[in-house]
DNA sequence: AAATTGTTCAACCGCTACCAA
DNA sequence: CTTGGTAGCGGTTGAACAATT
């Protein structure tokens, strides 16, 4: 066995920002011959610096197809829409954005959004027994898609429905699952895509049958939860918030799966970590 | 005008899933 | 099956610039 390091730190590499002369050797090498090996880049391209560097750069700075300029609007909703879904999941939200890299909207979202949000006082676990739970956190964040996914449904009724003025309400737009757009095509818009699968419409309707159980880790979640000694040993409640867990698991599950949110080197997302992150994360995240 | 504080963002660091040897 | 390299990710840093005192 036995590749050459990626990095060799004893060839004093440069380091730091990057100079006009050393951007042009890399875009001209790319556009010629493509990345190939980001490893051997660097020595082709006859630069002096590691390839990774190089990677960096290209991906977050040169690319051509990158857009520049301040985030819109509906770029900014979008990447507080996504983030409440995926969490810091930059690389998620960029897919969904075209053209912005996952640094841009990650350092957006630490030195813009976040602080947009603590203002509203959007950015503290919401008050009451629920604060911190992963769960409770998770649906209240699945609720600020549903009413996305309304308001834009709304707006696309409207102006398909001319002068009639007549808008599609939460109760109807199962229709519009149903056979409507979701037959013919798929709406290009994550959210309205979110809203007609089945598992938006089980939300929309707050259905009490039972949903298929389709991982391993919810059952063991489950009977976790069930051996855990709740609050005043409610068990229904308890019962309750495993099935509104199972049910977002199910939204996860969709997103991934219709829309390729999670496709990928980190397989899924599971709104069920490992013990020990619970805490973790009751305690770091207060982004919402 | 100078010093201090705050903000932005490009680039680096460390970690890890994936995959080749 | 094990080991180790690669690529990609999220978190963090620090230089450059802007605003404030």
């Amino acid at each position: 066995m036995g590749r050459a390091p990626c990095c060799d730190r004893t060839k004093g590499l440069k380091k730091g920002p990057w100079t006009s002369e050393e951007d042009k050797l890399l875009v001209d090498y790319i556009q010629s011959n493509g990345h190939g090996s980001w490893r051997l880049l660097p020595k082709l391209a006859g630069l002096n610096r590691c390839g990774k560097s190089c990677r960096l750069r290209w991906t977050n700075y040169l690319r051509p197809d990158i857009k520049r300029g301040p985030f819109s609007p509906e770029e900014q909703k979008s990447i507080v829409q996504l983030h409440a879904i995926v969490g810091n999941k930059w690389s998620m939200i960029a897919a969904q954005l075209p053209g912005r890299t996952d640094n841009e909207i990650k350092n957006y979202w630490n030195t813009h959004l976040k602080k947009q949000l603590r203002r509203m006082g959007l950015a503290e676990p919401p008050p009451g027994p629920a604060a911190g739970c992963p769960a409770a956190r998770h649906m209240a964040q699945w609720e600020t898609a549903r009413l996305e996914a309304e308001a834009r449904l709304s707006l696309l009724a409207s102006s398909s429905s001319g002068a009639t003025g007549t808008t599609i309400s939460a109760s109807s737009s199962s229709t519009f699952a149903a056979g409507g757009e979701k037959a013919a095509s798929k709406p290009a818009d994550i959210f309205l895509r979110l809203w007609s699968s089945d598992i938006g419409d089980s939300f929309r309707r707050k259905a009490a049958a039972p949903a298929p159980v389709r991982r391993n880790d919810v059952v063991i979640i489950k009977q976790e939860a069930q051996a855990l000694p709740g609050p005043g040993d409610d068990s229904s409640a308890a019962s309750n918030e495993t099935e509104a867990l199972e049910e977002y698991q199910m939204f996860l599950d969709f997103a991934g799966e219709e829309l390729g949110l999670f496709h990928g080197r980190h397989g899924g997302f599971s709104l069920f970590p490992p013990h020990d992150d619970v805490l973790a994360e009751a305690s770091l995240d207060t982004a919402f």
